[in-house]
DNA sequence: CTTGGTTTGGACCGACCCGTCCAGATAAGC
DNA sequence: GCTTATCTGGACGGGTCGGTCCAAACCAAG
């Protein structure tokens, strides 16, 4: 109900129900997650939730704009500095290595809620349509780069290779929390970059980086390193 | 509790059971599908549901092995006759054919169900797990065959080819039932295909195959066309 | 027929669910 | 100070949940 509390009292309060709900819908499901769980872990009574979202669906709907939020930015900041095939391959390395910190559990936040609610709930499926939208803009800048500095053939359909990639990054993400083995999404991601590379404009060899040795790499045009 | 019942009554209801069940599971959940509802979907009373499958984790797990042997089952038969480029296009039309028919909804039980059960409980994970490399054999079965027909390298990795192709098939359906757009799954089996080809025998000379040309041989479906 | 296992119907229970309601606490504005 | 809006606490109700229990219905074997 309320989007954005005029206190700032009532802020605080919203921003620790919001974030301690969102862990609890990340750790056992949407579905799963009773007002009376949210209750608990925030110490918060059952008014200030019907305050502040009005209703159940309120509450989800406003944890999936948290996670998209979380997520995106996230990625944001680190695909913004990716410049080149070895950007990339970080990119993905990162996204590896944070699953291994979760010791491979959970996967994507964003594609957990999709798979769950979004055969049953429209808005929150609208909702969930966007922030892979927007992931996959993300991607997709990041593409342009690539192609701009010479590492994919301007011909390249980014819409296409974007969404290939974040398939890999969701379909890995998948394999890996399922079968406990992050080792699926190192290999989902792998053969996504190896499909991006299959557009690279010198094609000679499948994994090989354009340019060779000798001739010197094009660096990015405006890598605006984080603080 | 009983995994077949003595009497061919009692297969018959179960069976029943366990189809409603699926049915609903795949369309509202498995968390948001209660025994009641199976309940009215089936005509069955409370009883029966104890009688057959113990408590309510049995009665999911009993869904997981139905829509496993259901997907797996349909997809070793697609998979069986793959033994070209060609083959394995269509049977990537396939899917994309099968999702449309649903308009775009549902995508794939196996994954709705990892993605909602994976975190919380460990037996359905373990199940679900073993459907996927159930399912993973199965392509890495056609794609041994692509390999020993050869349209794909000697040194090609299988497994990992084929765990490509399975992200590829399941972030492409997250993406797909998520946006309404099966498109989306379109683009990621066309990418999961390409990187495939990546690992395509340098055509050039004749590779030397080691069955050598027993069965009626290649055309080389090179399916890259815009459109 | 009787017998005994199998299957089915449905009442019942305690726990939990979401949502409503009202009163008290807190703080902002005057 | 007072007034007013915001925030919080918690009891309450009607409904649903999973699970238990008992007895009737069914059915094959003797």
């Amino acid at each position: 109900m309320l989007e954005v509390p005029p206190t700032e009292r009532g802020r605080a309060s919203r921003e620790r129900i919001v974030q301690a709900a969102a862990r609890l819908v990340a750790r056992q499901g949407a579905a799963a997650t009773s007002l009376d769980d949210v209750m608990k872990a925030t110490h918060a009574s059952k008014s200030q939730l019907y305050h502040y979202f009005g209703d159940r669906h309120g509450l989800v709907e406003a944890v999936v704009e948290y996670e998209s939020a979380a997520v995106l930015g996230v990625q944001a900041r680190a695909l913004a500095s990716v410049g080149d095939w070895d950007d990339l391959n970080a990119w993905a390395d990162g996204m590896v290595a944070m699953l291994e910190r979760r010791r491979s559990r959970g996967g994507c936040p964003i594609g957990t809620l999709a798979a769950a609610v979004a055969d049953t709930d429209e808005a929150l499926r609208q909702a969930l349509s966007e922030a892979f939208a927007t992931w996959r803009e993300a991607i997709s800048g990041a593409l342009r780069r690539l192609r701009d500095n010479g590492f994919l053939a301007s011909d390249a359909d980014l819409n296409e290779l974007s969404t290939i990639m974040l398939a890999a990054i969701q379909g890995g993400l998948l394999l890996a929390k399922t079968t406990r083995d992050s080792a699926q999404l190192r290999t989902a991601l792998r053969g996504g970059i190896a499909t991006l590379q299959t557009h690279a404009p010198t094609v000679r060899e499948p994994v090989t980086v354009p340019g060779g040795s000798s001739r010197s790499k094009p660096r990015r045009g405006q890598p605006r390193g984080e603080g």
